[in-house]
DNA sequence: AGCCAGGCTAAGA
DNA sequence: TCTTAGCATGGC
C-alpha cells in the first residue's frame, strides 16, 4: 500500500518541526523517522521538509492538497506580515531565530478542544492528554502502517460522560471540555458562525462556552480562524511583555497589556506573539534581564 | 522534593 | 469592579 508523495510549490521557508510539532499551536503532529505525521479532517498526512518546499503524501490517494494548503496557509504573504512589525530588537530576534515558524489554520473544534486542556498544563502533557483522548474516541486512519485517529467530534465527547474524560487524565479539565462538548452539541453555539464575525463579537461568543476566558478564546480565534488581532497572553507572553517593554511597571495588569499588544504590533499581533513565545520559551534567560 | 505548567470559575471584598 | 482560593496531574 505504497502512495507516492506530492510536492507543495511556493514553502521555501517554511519550517516544519517549529510550524507543527513545536510551536504549542498544535498538539497532533508527530515526528516519526524523519516525517512529521497527522490527521487533517480525517485523513492521515505526513509530511517532510524539502529545499524549496514541503513534500507531503495523504492516506487518501485521491487527497489534491487542498486542505493541506488551507491548514498550513500556503497562499499567506509572510513576508509582507514580517516586513509589517514594529522596528524591535527582540521581534527582530525572535525571527532570526525561527525565521521558518508559521501559523497555521485548524479546525475550531479541535483547537478549542485542544486549549480546553491547557489551563495549568505544560505542553508536553496537553499532547498526552490529547493523543489518549484521540486513541479513546476518534477514528482510526492509517498511513505506511502507522495507525493514527482523528479527533473526536463534539458530539462523540458529548455522548460520554465526565469519568471517561477523567480516565485520559485531563482533571478537573473534564468538567469545562464535557460542558462545553455539550453547548456546541445541542445547537447552543455554532463554531461555523464565529467566521463571519469581527473580533470582538467573536470573542465574546466563545467565552460564552464553559471552560472559555479571553486567553482561550484569543488562542482558538489565532489558530483556528486567522483573526489576526488575536493576541493570547499566557504567562511566558505577559512575562515578555513586563520584562521587556514594561521592565520598571509596577501593577500592570492584563488589561494594560492587551491594550499595549493592540497598538505597538498593529495589525499583525497574532504573528508577533507567536514569534515571541516560540522565542521565549527557547530562551528563557532574555527574561533574566534587568530593566 | 518541590515548583510550576499556553487559565478559568466562583466567591468574597 | 477587583482579588483570590481552588482546581488535577505530572514533567523537570
Amino acid at each position: 500500500m505504497s502512495s507516492s508523495s506530492q510536492f507543495l510549490p511556493a514553502l521555501g521557508g517554511y519550517h516544519l518541526l517549529s510550524t507543527l510539532v513545536d510551536s504549542g499551536q498544535a498538539f497532533g503532529w508527530l515526528s516519526i523517522d524523519g516525517w512529521i505525521y497527522g490527521v487533517i479532517d480525517g485523513r492521515a498526512y505526513k509530511l517532510r521538509q524539502a529545499s524549496a518546499g514541503v513534500e507531503w503524501c495523504s492516506s487518501d490517494h485521491a487527497d489534491d492538497g487542498s486542505k493541506l494548503r488551507a491548514y498550513l496557509r500556503a497562499d499567506e504573504d509572510i513576508e509582507g506580515i514580517l516586513q509589517g512589525f514594529p522596528v524591535d530588537e527582540y521581534l527582530a530576534a525572535a525571527v532570526e531565530y525561527a525565521p521558518g515558524l508559521r501559523l497555521v489554520r485548524q479546525e475550531p473544534w479541535e483547537c478549542l478542544a485542544s486549549f480546553l486542556i491547557s489551563p495549568l498544563k505544560q505542553i508536553v502533557q496537553i499532547k498526552q492528554v490529547l493523543h489518549s483522548l484521540r486513541r479513546g474516541l476518534g477514528v482510526p486512519v492509517s498511513l505506511d502502517g502507522h495507525e493514527f485517529h482523528g479527533f473526536p467530534t463534539a458530539a462523540q465527547i458529548a455522548a460520554g460522560d465526565e469519568d471517561f474524560l477523567r480516565s485520559h487524565k485531563m482533571g478537573f479539565r473534564a468538567r469545562n471540555l464535557l460542558g462545553t462538548a455539550r453547548q456546541i452539541a445541542a445547537g447552543d453555539i455554532d463554531l461555523s458562525a464565529v467566521s463571519q464575525m469581527d473580533y470582538p463579537a467573536a470573542v465574546e461568543e466563545l467565552c460564552k462556552l464553559r471552560g472559555v476566558g479571553r486567553k482561550i478564546a484569543d488562542c482558538v480565534l489565532l489558530f483556528a480562524y486567522g483573526k489576526q488581532e488575536a493576541f493570547p497572553i499566557d504567562v511566558w507572553i505577559e512575562r515578555v511583555l513586563h520584562r521587556l517593554y514594561f521592565p520598571r511597571a509596577r501593577n500592570l495588569h492584563r488589561r494594560r497589556l492587551e491594550r499595549f499588544a493592540a497598538e505597538y504590533f498593529h495589525p499583525h499581533g497574532g504573528y508577533a506573539q507567536q514569534y515571541l513565545f516560540h522565542y521565549v520559551r527557547h530562551h528563557p534567560g532574555i527574561l533574566d534581564k534587568r530593566g
